[in-house]
DNA sequence: CCTACCGATCGGTAGG
DNA sequence: CCTACCGATCGGTAGG
């Protein structure tokens, strides 16, 4: 079972979102990529911010089905914190465009798709806030205000992919090692 | 001493580019919120990319002239983090068209512009890590690797503008003392 | 400072 | 799937 066409479309679009931006990819530029015209995109897409919109939404869909799993396992906040910076750092090194359409490129969605995406974010960031909550109310964490460690600690994971180039001198084990280092002894008391 | 025409158009230019993007604001745009044609701006600038790049590097600046200021001061690594994270909000919050120009809008700049941005930045980078390579050192902070600890740091201080609203239910001084606590209680030994 | 205008490029459609 | 083409908009220039 090989790729549809539309497949083809979503993934190569990602891609140069990620490379280029969303306003300076052109339909024209996607289309060369894949081996098509322009209007023979529209074939298999309604428009450019159909486009947008499909990619954003299943960037989100993967992390918040990643914390819906993580809610129902029977273990500490400390390890479920410890699991969602791991997850996110594995993704910013794995599925680069995910985390990209999750953080960035999502600010070109329009109406009623931007609504939703804001939405669907909203929700992934209160399951993360939940974590925190937990964590505090159980004694492990320091009385930090929730939404500054949330977002504090999605920023500091967020843009692991704008700065980090796997060489020598950082390996992915210590860049997992050393960010959760920061981030839990920051907030264990 | 009034504002010159070409200082008028800076500043109603980051702001747009704050708001809208830089690919997003039109010269024509630009142009309207001084109360001029676009071919008029050409009489005080040469290029869109021209603008973008005063913009930048005068953000760049300040970030370098306050870092610049910190190095000269007889106090210890922890005292020099601590006040280059309150330096960081507090210009996230006063100063905000600096802050992103500092940290995304510059992505727009092409060949010469760009590499001298990178350069300026990567000099900012290289001062903040010195100081955190010096608390290492003198066994201040754990002994954590300084490009992660740096560039997490950063990231967090980077986006507050991109999420933080005041509002009643986060103060400014609470936002800087739970950033000091997560950051500083996680580096120190 | 303006009007008028340039070539290039954009997202998208018609029609086969 | 393609060719041909649309109106809109872009950064920038000429010329006064």
């Amino acid at each position: 079972m090989s790729k549809t066409n539309k497949q083809k479309i979503l993934e190569a679009a990602a891609t140069l979102f990620k490379e280029k931006g969303y306003v300076e990819t052109s339909m024209r530029d996607l289309a060369q990529h894949i081996g098509l015209k322009a209007s023979s995109l529209y074939n298999h897409i309604s428009s450019k911010q159909e486009i947008l919109q499909l990619i954003c939404i299943s960037s989100a869909d993967k992390f918040t089905q990643h914390i819906n799993n993580l809610h129902q396992q029977p273990i500490t906040p400390v390890e479920k914190l410890t699991e969602l910076v791991r997850f996110h750092i594995q993704t910013a090194m794995e599925d680069t465009t995910s985390v990209i359409s999750f953080t960035d490129v999502w600010r070109h969605l329009e109406k009623e798709d931007l609504q939703q995406f804001i939405d669907n974010r909203r929700q992934y960031e209160n399951s993360f806030k939940e974590i925190i909550v937990d964590g505090i109310d159980q004694g492990h964490f320091v009385n930090i205000h929730p939404d500054i460690a949330l977002q504090t600690i999605l920023s500091a994971v967020h843009w692991i992919y704008d700065w980090y180039r796997p060489t020598r001198s950082i390996s992915r084990q210590e860049l997992e090692t050393n960010i959760l280092t920061l981030v839990l002894q920051g907030m264990q008391r």
